[in-house]
DNA sequence: GACTATATCTTTACAAGTAAACTATTTAGG
DNA sequence: CCTAAATAGTTTACTTGTAAAGATATAGTC
């Protein structure tokens, strides 16, 4: 770790403190409308955030779905997570699992046309309601934002001793 | 619902398109973050996210503690999450769940002089880490996106026809 | 071609979260 | 007072997540 012991924009403190309040911040901010949107889902779909994040990347990924292994990258968990979450959503008929002619050892899945059809539905409610809850910042508010992100995960992911425990491969 | 069908910033869909875009980019950047901070505690501490954010609570609180309510009305977790993480935190003698004298259904938590050490060692290096993370922004971009955050967090709030679950009494 | 490596997925045991039902207490009315 | 309702915490059954070990299958190497 070579980080200077005094950060050279600090005047007493101030930046240190900065911060962290700023983090704390955003991940309150961030948590309140995350929450927001999964009690959503649930009280219209009865679905949760997890269910909907999985089925978004199948739908993305089209008719061929994906493998186990690679939804799995896409969604940043681990492998026996995604076997619950695809023998529950199997379960229920919005997906199915699929041979891979070439390798024995693959797994692919993809929505069912139910499964397709609820996500689709769900997709547009969820657009509204996250336009609706950014209604109070203007346009130019909204890409400042959404440029400081940019610029704050550039500023996370150039560091070279970063812990980063998934940059997994993604063979589709 | 009467939120117009039409919003006036919208122009051919960017607007719609651009609050969801910022969302997903604001989402992944924190979850970003968030992972980095817990597998750091987890790698020098032994510690979940979970547990930290509970004894920082508790640190908060001084001496005299929470009520497993007013502790998971901060939190924003549920009663049934507070039971278990008391339970383990208590068996590893890092808090102490202690009964209240004018009231016989509650119990009060607090951390114990090992729990406090062990805290306040985390908090240090946990702050240090954030300004490490952010400080690839200057001063000013860090003031924009705490400000930005802040009307962001006022654009949700501002609703009357939020979902929230919590917003529990918090009596301490 | 057999043997070892590696890759893919599943299983197991656990932590952390929820909702709903349950227990014990306190509070409020009549 | 005594009972009905509300409050505080726990228990139960479940979802979602992890890490580590296990089962198969493929790929490389001598």
């Amino acid at each position: 770790m070579d980080k200077p012991l005094i950060d050279a924009r600090e005047i007493d403190g101030e930046a240190v403190r900065g911060s962290v309040r700023t983090w704390l911040r955003l991940l309150a901010t961030t948590n309140l409308i995350e929450r927001e949107l999964a009690a959503r889902l649930r009280a219209r779909f009865n679905v949760s955030l997890a269910r909907f994040d999985y089925m978004a990347q199948l739908d993305r990924a089209g008719g061929s779905g994906l493998t186990m292994g690679a939804l799995g990258a896409r969604l940043m968990v681990t492998g026996g997570n995604i076997t619950g979450l695809t023998d529950r959503l199997q379960n229920e008929g919005l997906v199915r699992r699929m041979a891979d002619s070439a390798d024995r050892r693959v797994q692919r899945v993809a929505l069912t046309p139910n499964g397709k059809r609820l996500f689709r539905h769900m997709a547009t409610e969820h657009a509204d309601w996250v336009r609706e809850l950014f209604d109070g910042l203007n346009e130019d508010q909204r890409q400042s934002l959404s440029d400081l992100t940019g610029a704050l995960r550039q500023s996370v992911m150039r560091r070279d001793d970063i812990t980063l425990t998934y940059l997994p491969g993604d063979k589709q």
